[in-house]
DNA sequence: GTCAGAATATGAGCATTGTTCAGGTTTTGC
DNA sequence: GCAAAACCTGAACAATGCTCATATTCTGAC
């Protein structure tokens, strides 16, 4: 859009294709820093729609050239941030699995109560941002290139196929392909539209428990499935 | 954004308030259709990024100015465009329901393969688009103002609510409001994703076997749950 | 220290796009 | 046939994404 000249990319050989420039000085690199500070603010207080390149420039302390010095584009500095948020939870999901592997005994606890335990922690890092505004959260899904949101999402699933197999739990079998599609998009789903919707919902044991039941039914193995069954007969939902 | 001076609208009694003006004569519906079915097909073609207002009106063989006699903004014709699409599935989720509760015999059919059937025909929509393009489907999510889209599947949600209470079927209840989210949040995160990221998946009966599974353990009375549990036993997945 | 060349920063200005408004044309109701 | 209402036009304005010729700052060799 816009004027937008080829103006072909004088340097091929740099590492990261989406940034124009990679800075070599320390003065560079802390320009961009304050550059990228200054965006996520201005994203988080005025949204998306208040966000502007001139504007994101001036707020860095910055002309509008060195900007573009950087980022090649609006999108390129949207999607970098976006990615960011995306590595954050990446590396917070990582952190948490990586916990629970390391436990001795991870076979011995109950596999429904792990799961709940799961569930109420990505919960409660959705309900509090955990760092990511609901502005950055929209954008991720906003991104008219979905590509790299998609990739992000692949990547949970397959750390979690990876943390299933690891732990190998008694009563939790490493889901299909298909299933495993359909729990992470589920969960990130209902999570973002709770967020979105700021549902009230997200703080109640039962949204948990609705959530767990969903992911339970989706993981189990058959026989624990079935024991479960038999325990749900007896007490509606937990 | 740009140039927007408040502009007080003139008739405050307009049925409509997104509209600027209610079309009276036949001539003004028309343009507006034109205006209207021009802008679907823009956004069709060239994407989210292509479609301009200027480019609208062009389109349709009207002046800008015609299109802002309607559509007081961008925003206002883009929702418009996603209100519809969003109608055309209501629609049809409405006719399906209605067409299930009123068999006869529903609550003689297996639980677990209505439930199929239905996630069959929600898939299958979402596949072919069912005259929703990629573009529109991914307009809905993109709204930066995320109410009216949150509305559709809270009446999405509602229209089922109601359903499983009419059929009052033995072997599934009614869910609990947070059962009741997490089911249409999933079910349609995971159908948007995977229309969003191509995925071969779509097309899969193992796809569509994870969504009713999914499903039942939302929708399933206890006892039945039970019963499956143990079919389940037997036979992997169905 | 000095100086050339590389890296970094500037900002006026261009193209595009959303939007307005003063003034035309067509339709309606009498 | 005519006035008022409804409808349409398109030049022009402001905001925004982005460029490029030029200026400033840094680096390393001598």
């Amino acid at each position: 859009m816009a004027a937008a000249k080829p103006s072909k990319t004088s340097d091929p050989s740099q590492a990261s294709a989406s940034l124009r420039r990679q800075p070599s000085q320390a003065r560079a690199q802390q320009t961009m820093q304050t550059l990228f500070k200054a965006a996520a603010q201005i994203l988080d207080k005025e949204g998306e729609s208040g966000l502007t390149t001139n504007k994101v420039a001036a707020a860095a302390g910055f002309s509008i050239g060195t900007l573009y010095q950087y980022f090649p584009s609006k999108e390129v500095l949207v999607q970098a941030m976006a990615a960011k948020g995306q590595g954050m939870v990446l590396q917070e999901l990582g952190r948490y699995l990586s916990e629970l592997e390391n436990l001795p005994d991870v076979r011995e606890l109950d596999g429904r109560e792990l799961l709940a335990k799961a569930i109420r922690i990505l919960v409660r890092g959705f309900a509090t941002g955990k760092g990511l505004s609901q502005s950055l959260i929209h954008l991720c899904w906003t991104l008219e290139k979905p590509e790299e949101t998609a990739s992000a999402v692949r990547q949970v699933a397959d750390r979690l196929a990876v943390f299933f197999e690891r732990i190998d739990h008694p009563s939790l079998q490493t889901p299909s392909t298909a299933q495993m599609f359909v729990l992470t998009r589920s969960v990130i789903g209902t999570l973002r539209s709770a967020s979105l919707e700021k549902s009230p919902l997200l703080g109640s044991p039962a949204f948990e428990q609705a959530l767990t039941q969903m992911a339970w039914a989706l993981l189990a193995r058959p026989e624990a499935h079935q024991a479960a069954g038999l325990a749900l007969g007896a007490r509606p939902i937990k």
